[in-house]
DNA sequence: CTTGACGTCTAAAACGTTTTAGAATATAAA
DNA sequence: TTTATATTCTAAAACGTTTTAGACGTCAAG
């Protein structure tokens, strides 16, 4: 079926070896042999078979992305869509497949390493790290080269982008306290990830700043979407003494618990302000629009497929660690508190 | 380095043929090899090299899905990122690698041809049909199992997934109607996509059963995303006599509608009413709510996928070719006309 | 006229797996 | 005792490529 280096051998009356040679370019082919090769070749419609050229080249020529849990892909989370388009881009250009597979948090580690120990990729991107990854500990280990989106809490000796969460959310709770506001909560996603974790220390350092006293029951814990959001703003709007701001750690949490405001026929901006992270597409269409901490989301993405594909080709990597300021984004949904 | 069929054979004392079908559970093993054959394999640490593995069976086991061009990777439509997650879902089940890549729309073609004939895929699945698909053209012609979500214009004897966009846009239209309207105009993708052409047919024929006649100057051409849609509303509201309602064809195109709408001081569902179509997260955080013709976008994209899966497994298919309509969600950008 | 170097090519091995054909042994049947 | 039949295994080949080592001429320098 296919058209084999064979067939082209057979073809031209050489050997094997001389047409892979030929067509690889080398200078110990003389030149009429190989523009003939090449020729035929084209001619023939050869394309290499991948699987045999990377059973002999030891290499993959790809990088993995597993995703976290088949349960709750994460792509009708517009942040990590545009991520995984930078990534997309990056690898693509690079002439590299990428594998992405979504693993069950459960066996997520014995997903990596099938792909490792079956030479099925070059390296790895490690989405959503969790203060303590054991997929990070792993890869370490065995030396196997990977870079990560986000940290681990501490031991951060490895390739890595990141986003300054502490210092954005910070930036959040400043605006607030400027505005007036005193009783700021916290509606935060689940808190071994590092990057959730990090965005709590950020509420707890602003309200220190400010010499605020942190208040356990302004801070619920909650999951990553829109619902919870919505949950644990009604939560706190039950409150014997409510908030008057509402730090949500990421923009669907806080659009949720913008519903959560309207539906308790309370204004958003003025009864209760709120304010997301991420600065999502949706959170300039929200109603009110949202202010947030925006992240260059596809940007984020292309760094860290950059920074894996330098490391594959033992290239020079510019910054090994990337660590990104979020820009706060005052929109409607934050203004001064009317009590 | 990784460990091979060889080494357990070595470690074992028995043949790599012997080694490879006890994994493999043929019953010419004894019961007594076999198991000692997999616990050492387990207890070394043996993950086939796939590499080999589909060099020698000749499969892939993967599907292939190449991405319309590099420059605008479609992740921030969430109707895609929804779509592609229900396909990542179900090939990640079915064990079967996913192959992304974005080809430049000029040498998609090539790209496809490269990814068969290298053996790289089984199957492919093809986004973003034209209304004359070449790529749909070649597979067909050379008989290569695939799954198109989307249609042609005519002439589609093959596998696909798609939506009733015409019937779906009729129903826009006729809510609008019955709301009073005759001055409608809508605002179109580019109309090579059969998507974006069935929309367009939808339009006219909803007009036409109603005995409202089509007008030219009320059909404007844009591109996909919001930006287009604001342009496009903008010329619409400056022509002599303004429509009092713009069915836009996709939800992005909707909500730049609105902008310009609000834009020019007026009030959208009232002075002018604005449709969408796919009903993506977005519409219903809108200000105002968008109405909308809903599409399951994951289940779409599961559907396709586990078509081309079956397709690939040579079992039963339900329905080669499914047809599914949206169903019409009527929210607060939708009013009576004022004037 | 030899020696060495160069230019062009090929044979053989290797990557790790599976398949095919058949060998070797034991067991049952005639 | 011989013959047929399982049972359990292995040798060899195959998948398509690249790499290594070296063969074979030709040519220039000594």
């Amino acid at each position: 079926m296919a058209v084999t280096l064979k067939d082209i051998a057979d073809k031209v009356g050489k050997s094997v070896p001389t047409v892979s040679r030929a067509l690889a370019g080398f200078n110990d082919i003389s030149p009429k042999t190989r523009d003939r090769i090449q020729a035929t070749a084209k001619e023939m419609g050869y394309v290499p078979n991948n699987f045999a050229r990377k059973l002999q080249s030891q290499k993959a020529d790809a990088v993995g992305l597993i995703l976290p849990g088949t349960e709750n892909l994460r792509f009708s989370d517009p942040f990590f869509s545009q991520l995984l388009s930078g990534i997309i881009e990056q690898t693509s250009e690079a002439g590299l497949d990428l594998s992405i597979s979504a693993a069950d948090p459960e066996d997520e580690l014995e997903s990596y390493i099938e792909h490792i120990r079956g030479k099925r990729v070059d390296g790895f991107i490690v989405v959503r790290t969790h203060r303590r990854d054991r997929r990070i500990q792993y890869l370490r280990e065995n030396k196997i080269p990977f870079v990560a989106f986000g940290r681990m809490e501490t031991d951060n000796d490895f390739y890595f982008v990141d986003e300054d969460g502490a210092w954005g959310i910070e930036q959040a709770v400043d605006h607030l306290i400027e505005l007036g506001h005193t009783q700021l909560a916290c509606v935060a996603e689940p808190i071994h990830y590092t990057k959730s974790f990090n965005r709590v220390q950020g509420f707890k350092n602003g309200l220190a700043k400010h010499g605020i006293p942190f208040d356990e029951n302004y801070m619920v814990s909650s999951r990553f979407r829109q619902r919870s959001g919505r949950e644990a703003a009604l939560h706190l709007l039950d409150l014997p003494k409510p908030p008057t701001a509402i730090v949500a750690l990421n923009d669907l949490l806080a659009i949720g618990s913008i519903h959560a405001i309207q539906e308790k026929g309370m204004t958003v901006g003025r009864d209760v302000s709120v304010t997301g992270f991420d600065d999502i597409v949706l959170a300039e269409m929200a109603n009110p629009t949202l202010t947030t901490l925006h992240q260059p989301a596809h940007e984020m993405g292309t760094l860290v497929a950059r920074n894996l594909i330098r490391q594959l080709r033992k290239e020079p990597i510019g910054s090994h660690q990337v660590v990104l300021k979020p820009t706060l984004v005052i929109r409607n949904s934050t203004g001064h508190p009317t009590t």
